[in-house]
DNA sequence: ACCTGAACACCGTTCAAGT
DNA sequence: ACCTGAACACCGTTCAAGT
């Protein structure tokens, strides 16, 4: 036994006797305190009231707060759909997967501030990794490559979806109408004039922000797969 | 004056008479004690501490605490270079850039958990991305596609990096031998037989983590950029 | 085996008061 | 104009004590 890197998928699991609470129900409580509250809101003290019980009870559950984090960061990998390469074809499975991930991370925003904290050594995440995997094999990766493809991918959608979520974030919830949007980019980037052009330009042009992100992500991934195939066909 | 994002940078910033303390050496010490103690190891308290005065004096020269670490964030975009795409042509600049993104991400691992929550809208992330548009604009793209690039090509560094620090941070500084490492994964992988041979089987013929991460990122770079000039032919 | 409340050592932020 | 300390409303976590 020596040493571990510091997760809860590295502790064996409390025997889970169930009798009134347990950890499923714990983490269920976590999840909603997230997605209604956010990461700020969630607190032991919380918690425990949601779930009836001192704050200090979860502890039995739980190592410390960052192991519940995982656990909750877990579910999320879990809402991920990958779909049999197989059928479609890779390409196909794997943009799919990409586009379930994206949905996944903006149901649930918090994991934008988790993916650089703790490592997804949770069951989820691995089974996801594991068909990916295979969707790569399938489509002709050999070796290491298979990996670097793997993480090329993931990363792709990791990096569009968290500064997408910063940013909602940063409006606090509010949708910014483009009057204001503007006004800010105005002040903020009136050094550069080339960049506040082009901005002030495009939110003439498209009024609905939410598309141009899908737009922005879809163009990113056909890039990215693009980029996979020329690798395949080397 | 309609709603606005809130930032340090829609605000005006004091007039900095700068008669003991400034927002500068605010600044500083707060970068020295992300980096030396993590963002955990940041508090008002530590930093006024730090600076030899009260932790409230601080709130004289900044609004809060988020808007400490968007000054701070805006000091790493700083450190990020970008060659001039017209002499080596514009996939060198922007490989090099990525590649110097990567290199000021890992020395201030902090922002790892600072860029799914704070909008990067300081000065040196502008200007960044303004020259990156004119790399985009030099390699041949048009309109839109210009920031489409930009955004998938930062995207994929952001993706790869924010879980490098993350395992990082998992393992405590310390470094893990390949004994522990396995005996990790054997752990949290079981499950996953296949998934699990194959790390194995990695970690027995490559024992340079670093070196094997540095080339899945210049794997995923290349692929990035072989993607975007495909789409330039197109 | 499970749960509790008190206590400890912290936080960010506000604000009246000082110079 | 700038800085202060006290105070408020929180935190995560430990631990002796309860059932």
């Amino acid at each position: 036994m020596s040493k571990q890197i510091s997760s809860v998928w590295t502790r064996e699991p409390r025997p889970a006797r169930t009798p009134g609470r347990s950890r499923e129900e714990i983490v269920r409580a976590t999840l909603d305190l997230l997605d209604t509250e956010g990461l700020d809101g969630l607190s032991m003290r919380k918690l425990g009231a949601r779930l009836g019980s001192g704050a200090t009870t979860i502890y039995w559950y739980v190592e410390n707060k960052d192991e519940l984090l995982e656990l909750a960061y877990n579910e999320v990998w879990g809402e991920i759909v990958l779909p049999d390469p197989e059928e479609p074809g890779w390409r196909e499975a794997v943009s799919a997967f990409a586009h379930s991930m994206r949905a996944a991370m903006l149901r649930h925003p918090w994991v934008g501030s988790l993916i650089g904290r703790l490592p997804a050594l949770g069951p989820n995440a691995l089974s996801l990794a594991d068909r990916l995997r295979k969707a790569f094999t399938l489509a002709g990766f050999k070796g290491l490559d298979i990996d670097y493809a793997n993480a090329a991918l993931t990363a792709y959608v990791f990096g569009m979806v968290i500064p997408e979520i910063a940013w909602e974030a940063s409006m606090g919830g509010e949708e910014l109408d483009q009057e204001s949007m503007n006004e800010t980019f105005q002040k903020v980037a009136k050094d550069f004039p080339d960049l506040l052009e082009r901005v002030v330009e495009v939110n003439a042009k498209i009024s609905d922000t939410d598309a141009l992100r899908e737009t922005s992500f879809a163009f990113g991934l056909a890039t990215m797969l693009d980029g996979l195939e020329a690798r395949l066909r080397a």
